[in-house]
DNA sequence: CATGAATGAGAGTTCATTCAT
DNA sequence: AATGAATGAACTCTCATTCAT
């Protein structure tokens, strides 16, 4: 039932790709199969259930995104490094592990309601945590915006971030680097021109 | 065929409820059956198929959306006026039609593909150029910044905009203004603390 | 639940026409009711069941046929006379209703099973006895061959004067009378020219 | 999809089975997979479609006939020898293939107008053009009457051979070529004692 | 007489999964 | 490791039929 990593590695991949193109319903083992070049049934020497599969796409980018963002947070930067940080962290993520992000753009919303998927809801909870703890400091410290409901400001830089998964194409012109530093000059800065506001400042 | 159009409204809506909750795919027609509170092929009295009134759901969304975004359009603003009045009516039309505005978050990447919902396709086109039109006006004209790469900032205002639909209930503390009106001041001004634009306090 | 006789019978041709075209199961009480211009719950008011439809149909039709043929046996013609006055009359009943024929070809083998259509069953062993008997005096009187199996020369006129219907358009080149002649002529003397078996000729 | 061809043989013949004693539209997929011992379900295993199991067993009787006929058009032999090596050829192929044969009889004259089965139709006209040629030839040699609608007389006869497949029964007491020999026998030189009318001859 | 809306049984089909080979 | 064949549950959809209006 468990046999070679590495077949196994190779398995989920193709499988996440295709997930992450169809949807995970829209998936049927004989397209992951097809793909593999294998027949169906021979899926289930590697795996228990389509479900397990989409399980161990699912948890293993968490255990790896968790990893990185762990580093960051453990780092004690201020709250805008942390977050430029986190946000290129993030686009890395995404740039290494396109396929799994998509589908938990997609999915995670129903999945969180079965049990066996229960670890989605706990990681997105560190994550709010980890968000609004360093939005909350960056406002007491002075360096963001006191005026905005920190709530609308964490949903939007989340989705604003992980939304990127459903376009972004590795190897494309910018670099996740590159991405990331826009986006975050556009979070951070607004789309505005900043010259009229003050012009003495430039 | 047709019948009394109350009657399919009212399907229609709850309809769009369970797709919403649930995923089209992972939707059966007994669920929305059930939801009406009549027998799965009932339903078939009124509509042809699940994949109609999937249809008939997006088509009347994008419809009504397109008659607020061609009257914005046609009115000759300024492009930050365009921009505050585009997001507007789009956080307005997520108030109303929250429902189809998830089901089109979701699904229209996949349906797209058929030629049934190549409607989706031309939205989607007409959608970027009006977008990439005004921030090309508004980087002419000296109130946006142009050393962003404009198709980024495209995607990150849309995106910005269109993922609320997955948080948004409505009836919640905030009016669909009210959001927009704190959305609008995150992309135009950023999340950071102007502080240096007042000299004094530098 | 009866009504106006008229009205059932412009329904039940337009049924006729129907299951004729499209075959009985293949008939849904909805292409009858779109034919006859109204809604297919409509037709209850005037039919029991799809199936009574069905029963009208050909119960009707067999009692005309019996009506012309019961004439024809008990006028006390020889052989020959006798074949030539069924075959006529059969060819007239294609003639006047040609649906009911075709239905009546087409189904009646499964429809024998049910006993609500057993009549169709004591209708076709009536039809097998008056032809056996008449193919049986012209054998004797010297009339027929005596060299055929009598069962195998009965389905052979049998097939070749029904099976008709379904090729016979009303209205055609050739009148009833005109086809029942030149098929009488072939069943009786062959395709073959006689000129041969005059040693004379040769 | 394919799979071993001798299960997809069994399977096929099983379902002709039940589709010629029941007819296309009343044989349920439920009702095959019984006869053949398995579920519903495992047909689809083997074919695509109730449909396409159809279409395979029409296809393969009239590949598998054509064969034969292409035979003996191609011997050269003259119209009487022609006529009687058509009719033998199709006593065999019902002797054969009974099943599909009466498919083939009960069911083509609907499924020639979908696309899928257009191959029904020629081979209709295929046929029809075989045999009007070498009834005219006949005509032309002087060995087949003249008087006769040489239409009436090709629906006549093909008729006349292809009803048959409806109560033939493989292993009865007449062999194909018997039952053809005597069909032959009764188109040719009809039904008629030929004594009386060349006396002399007697 | 006819409509509009619904019922409920059953159709063809799909698909994750199993298992002997 | 993989195949080939099957299972069984669930799915979308169809249709004869009913009935209040």
């Amino acid at each position: 039932m468990s046999a070679a990593p590495e077949r196994r590695h190779e398995l989920l991949a193709t499988a996440a790709e295709v997930f992450a193109a169809q949807g995970y319903d829209a998936t049927t083992v004989r397209k992951i199969a097809d793909a593999a070049g294998i027949l169906a049934g021979s899926l289930y020497y590697h795996f228990d259930s389509k479900e397990s599969m989409l399980d161990e796409i699912l948890s293993g980018f968490l255990n790896e995104l968790w990893g990185r963002y762990d580093a960051v947070l453990a780092a004690g930067h201020g709250p805008t490094e942390t977050i430029e940080a986190l946000v290129t962290e993030s686009f890395r993520e995404i740039d290494r592990h396109r396929a799994a992000v998509a589908i938990y753009q997609k999915e995670s919303r129903q999945l969180r309601e079965q049990p066996r998927f229960g670890y989605l809801d706990d990681s997105q909870q560190r994550f709010e945590r980890a968000w609004l703890r360093t939005l909350e400091r960056g406002v007491a410290a002075g360096v963001f915006r006191a005026d905005l409901d920190i709530r609308l400001t964490y949903r939007f830089v989340r989705d604003t971030v992980w939304v990127a998964a459903s376009w972004y194409r590795p190897g494309g012109q910018h670099s996740p680097e590159e991405i990331a530093r826009q986006y975050l000059s556009m979070v951070l800065e607004g789309v505005a021109l900043r010259a009229r506001h003050d012009p003495v400042t430039q």
